[in-house]
DNA sequence: GTCTATAAACCGATAGAC
DNA sequence: GTCTATCGGTTTATAGAC
């Protein structure tokens, strides 16, 4: 059984996520998370503000952990990020195009109008972008151009969801995540550099 | 005299821009552009969606020329893209984070819930993509790559907008121009490859 | 904690005078 | 073409029984 609370969460973030802060109602909230409207306000008194800015930090390290998950799991960082992208791909086909950045839609509506949740899409990219960053100091990258190359790959991560779901095809996914590996490995120190070649085994 | 049909479409281009769809009424766009409520339903009578399809056409007819024209008034393609890189960063800073790219707040909202919209924000990055692209193979670059290129690149420059209005700095614009504009550079002809060096006269 | 009823404000849209 | 009054519906949020 799964807790109301949680339940809510769970659905705020999928709807946010999908048609944004304004265009989400509370009813349609509790509705679809088979609550009561007067558990949304107990759970969360500072009401919709609240339960977004919950919303954004509860999914954006949901997100943290996959995007780390991937990285650590792949033999090198290029690796790593060639498989997130193109696990994103395959995520945005098999929720056709609905489900890409649980953040990014939220983050453009609320900057300019909204300052407690624009910190609080702030706080989650830069959380991801240090977890890309370390990692890619780990890999032998200087600290300057790690986050330059994270700043980088988040932003052509972000745009290519743009794209692909107003396109309803995942070309801008694979077009950038081609080129964002090519760049990645090409900023690794000679030594370490992979690459995966037309004869060697696939990995998974 | 500004008409008041293009000063309602003026006007809704940036609301819609800085706070997307969902989030803009219909009243807040007729008193900013200081014009009455039925007159926003005397030339669109189609109403909210109406206004919406045509605020995306125009803005993204405007946003295209800009394009032609940055990319066409440069020496080559690579200092084209990285002019539109810093021009957009400018810009960006001068609206204090609120104008970025037109369309891409509405592109996420109406992915999943408009289908008429989702088509109108396709159409839109369509165009400005053929407009990259034809200037790309112009360069020498071969259609397949080319496009592929242009999707890269308006991906990197569309994930930097949102990294950089929610970040309040152009960090990310700065970061993806970079890359974006050494990736094609790389891909041009060796004939055809330029780049400024340290000693070179500034070319504006 | 959950549920329903409802308040108070706002929304998109329309009617009709001018 | 412009303007205002207003309709009907929906919104966020609250009250209060259970």
């Amino acid at each position: 059984m799964v807790a109301t609370r949680a339940r809510i969460l769970n659905t705020s973030s999928e709807l946010f996520g999908r048609q944004g802060y304004a265009g989400t109602g509370m009813n349609e909230i509790v509705a679809k998370a088979e609550a009561a409207l007067g558990s949304i306000y107990h759970f969360f008194p500072g009401g919709k503000d609240q339960l977004c800015e919950e919303t954004i930090r509860a999914s954006g390290r949901i997100y943290l952990e996959l995007i780390e998950a991937v990285l650590d799991e792949a033999s090198d960082i290029g690796q790593g990020v060639d498989d997130f992208f193109s696990g994103a791909a395959a995520q945005v086909v098999a929720t056709d195009f609905a489900d890409a950045c649980p953040i990014a839609t939220i983050a453009l509506e609320v900057a300019s109008t909204n300052e407690d949740l624009r910190r609080a899409t702030a706080d989650v990219f830069e959380s991801w972008l240090n977890a890309a960053s370390q990692r890619l100091e780990q890999a032998g990258i200087a600290p300057l151009q790690a986050r330059r190359l994270s700043l980088f790959a988040l932003s052509a991560l972000e745009g290519a969801f743009v794209l692909s779901r107003a396109q309803r095809n995942v070309d801008a996914i694979d077009a950038a995540g081609s080129y964002v590996t090519a760049v990645i490995r090409e900023a690794l120190p000679r030594s370490r550099r992979q690459r995966r070649e037309p004869g060697d085994e696939p990995r998974n």
